[in-house]
DNA sequence: AAAGTTACATACTTATTGGTATGCCGCAAG
DNA sequence: CTTGCGGCATACCAATAAGTATGTAACTTT
């Protein structure tokens, strides 16, 4: 059954996304599934191929989802990107924010030490960029956002912000200190109107 | 001799800027130095009172150091907060960039698992945010800034932005597209003058 | 129905790794 | 000059945690 594989996948995401990869204790995240280690080393190798299936499985598709409906818009492009980042802010609870962006975690933590990591998370990051910068693109083509502006840098910039606000909101663990720094974003893109 | 002390906590910040917390092996740092855990333990009853000394004694100066110019400032306020992050990008290596600020590494990694960790960098974080508002606050008044917008938020989002800005760089490994973040901070940090 | 394979469970192993116990040396106070 | 203490070095310890070896029930294939 692939459906054991997927419970110990996606539980094990939750406790990373909330403790980190390395203090993660697979076999006890298991457990309480009522699965063993057996299982476990069954559908992964190693602990860091479970980490591996993570990004790409679950963090991947998730990111990459949140950002389709501006990079696929034919019109509206403005009222589009502002939505997606009124999203953020609304979709996301306190402990959301507590717990920090799960892509940005994994980054910090296991890019620096480990290769498989670095590049799997470094292509959902340029991926949610290539989909920033394709909407930026087209929107200043259809005339919704003004010209002025390169769309490369734009887009680099929107994303460090959204990632840099998780950061700080979980550092001071205040979702209202996230969703001033969205705000304040939110606030910025509007003059990106044409 | 507190130079023993001293060299300990520097060589570990070095090694944990670099591959986090977890992931040194204090032993090992110290073993370079021709030191033995015998010294370390002698000055470090845990491994966890050394990460909360490198906070309290080199993270926490070092972060509020950048800032203190700006919050100080009694005029020029906007090309003081300008040439403060020129200098971030200025100064910063490429190697600099793909570590990461160390003050965000560790928030990430040590904050969620570690309340000691989470207290004490929340206070450096929130010095910082503090510093800059106090800038942006002293700017307004003294006419050097526009007064339709809300410092405490500006705040968080010039922290957050630079924050960000170094975990996409991180990811990237790329000092180009950290700086295109604050490229982009920088112009629009110019549109609050007044 | 025999043989093989999948999907696990259980028990064990082994390499860290943070931390400790102990000892020694030099220096300063009494 | 001897006693005590700060400043280490060395050797050892115990817990953990990733990973393995083995077993077995169910299901598939031939």
């Amino acid at each position: 059954m692939e459906d054991t594989r997927y419970k110990i996948l996606l539980e094990n995401f939750r406790a990373i996304h909330r403790q980190g990869f390395q203090s993660t204790r697979t076999d006890k995240v298991v457990a309480e599934l009522g699965i063993t280690k057996g299982a476990f080393y069954h559908y992964f190798p190693t602990k860091n191929d479970l980490g591996y299936a993570i990004v790409d499985e679950i963090l991947c598709p998730m990111y990459t989802g949140i950002w389709v409906a501006f990079e696929q818009a034919e019109s509206n492009h403005a009222v589009i990107l502002e939505d997606t980042l009124k999203k953020y802010v609304h979709l996301l609870t306190d402990q959301d924010v507590q717990y920090g962006c799960a892509l940005n975690n994994l980054t910090q933590e296991m890019a620096p030490i480990d290769a498989g990591f670095q590049a799997r998370l470094k292509k959902v990051i340029l991926s949610m960029h290539r989909s920033i910068e394709e909407g930026l693109k087209n929107g200043q083509i259809a005339g919704a956002f003004r010209t002025d502006f390169n769309p490369t840098q734009m887009a680099f910039f929107i994303l460090s912000t959204i990632e840099g606000a998780f950061s700080v909101g979980k550092a001071t663990r205040s979702k209202v200190i996230f969703e001033m720094g969205l705000m304040q974003l939110l606030e910025f893109v509007k003059t990106l109107r044409r």
